[in-house]
DNA sequence: AGAGGATAGGACCATGTGGTCCATAGCGCA
DNA sequence: TGCGCTATGGACCACATGGTCCTATCCTCT
């Protein structure tokens, strides 16, 4: 029963990935789901622009689940978490060769300026996003130096994470995303206690 | 003559701005230069892509004039002259409140994956930008540390800003672009040699 | 067996799309 | 004046789009 809904919103996830929302036709939604008919669809969806906020859920649960989970292991140190996270962005992007960019990010670009409930949507991802790096900063709080602003960091770390997908998607080249997480941990070694720093000194290669 | 050209350039890019180059159609363009007629659009441009192209193309002298101009300024010390650009970038989101985000990234969002001649016009957009990042790096190598690689430090700082403004667009916030611009220069502080950093103690508010 | 709702199929519609064509207007130039 | 060029208007086309609607089928429960 729900299990045709799935179909075709995975089908829709894999084509707006690739052609943006604006070029994902309905119909070829449809052949993707191997699926004839339209009204089929509309027996599931009420309208297109459901089925792309229903795609950016399921991105952002998947993301969440694939990506952020790391965020809250409770036995790493936190910092090094940071560090996991930064590397399965890395690895979540390899999956794919870098050639889709982040979903977030794609439909920011396309529709933030046009389409104020997406705007929202996705407005509320990065939020949410940020707010998880945010209360693993204040979990770190002990190690880091006195002057980490987590809202503004959290949001340093997703926007350069952003910028370096797309820039990755663009040149079709994943190390130019591999090359900006290195950076990306050393900007945030930075901001590292000195004291522990040195504790961990050696154990990083970079 | 050539300036109706103009004026269908200039009019398109207003609406490419907004909507994205999907959803801007041919009529759009002619109203909003306003003339009548399609066959006019025809007249000049082959195609709606050849009209993309050059307004990605205009788009990209603009900024060359109005933000990378700064990064060859002879008589300003060349980390400065990098703080400069930067300060530069927040100020021409500032322009619109940030509301269209930056043409480049915007059009690899949307058309990188399915258009591959907007991809390599893309790509090389960024090429040449970097490599402006890169040469001034290379005028300032005596004053930067050892570990600097050029190349990736200016992939670094151009992600960074793309990925800046774009959370900014998301979120309808310049502080979000204005938090990420400071961080920004903490990091490229971070690599300059200890030596040269106390010199200009004090002179920095951040 | 038969009623009734969920599922499918697909014809259909209004609108918008990029792009073509052709008939005219205006213009400088001889 | 009249030739020939570029500019201008707009009708027109084939096709794709999001969305509706009506009719079959299927399955389940009685």
């Amino acid at each position: 029963m729900t299990q045709r809904r799935t179909q075709i919103l995975d089908a829709a996830a894999v084509l707006i990935a690739e052609r943006g929302f604006t070029s994902t036709s309905v119909d070829d939604v449809i052949k993707g789901a191997k699926l004839s008919g339209k009204s089929h669809f509309y027996h599931y969806f009420k309208s297109k622009e459901e089925l792309g906020y229903e795609v950016l859920n399921r991105q952002f649960e998947r993301f969440a689940e694939r990506g952020l989970a790391v965020l809250r292991e409770p036995m790493i140190d936190p910092i090094e978490r940071l560090y996991l996270f930064i590397d399965g962005v890395v690895a979540l992007q390899a999956e794919n060769g870098g050639r889709h960019g982040s979903p977030f990010g794609n439909l920011a670009a396309e529709l933030a300026d046009a389409h104020e409930g997406f705007r929202l949507r996705i407005e509320a991802v990065f939020e949410r996003w940020a707010s998880q790096i945010g209360s693993l900063l204040w979990e770190a709080r002990a190690q880091l130096t006195d002057d980490v602003d987590a809202v503004r960091l959290s949001r340093f770390i997703i926007a350069t994470l952003e910028g370096a997908v797309l820039m990755t998607r663009v040149k079709r080249d994943l190390s130019v995303l591999e090359g900006i997480a290195i950076d990306l941990k050393r900007f945030i070694a930075m901001h590292v206690r000195q004291s522990v720093r040195d504790d961990a000194r050696g154990a990083r290669p970079w």
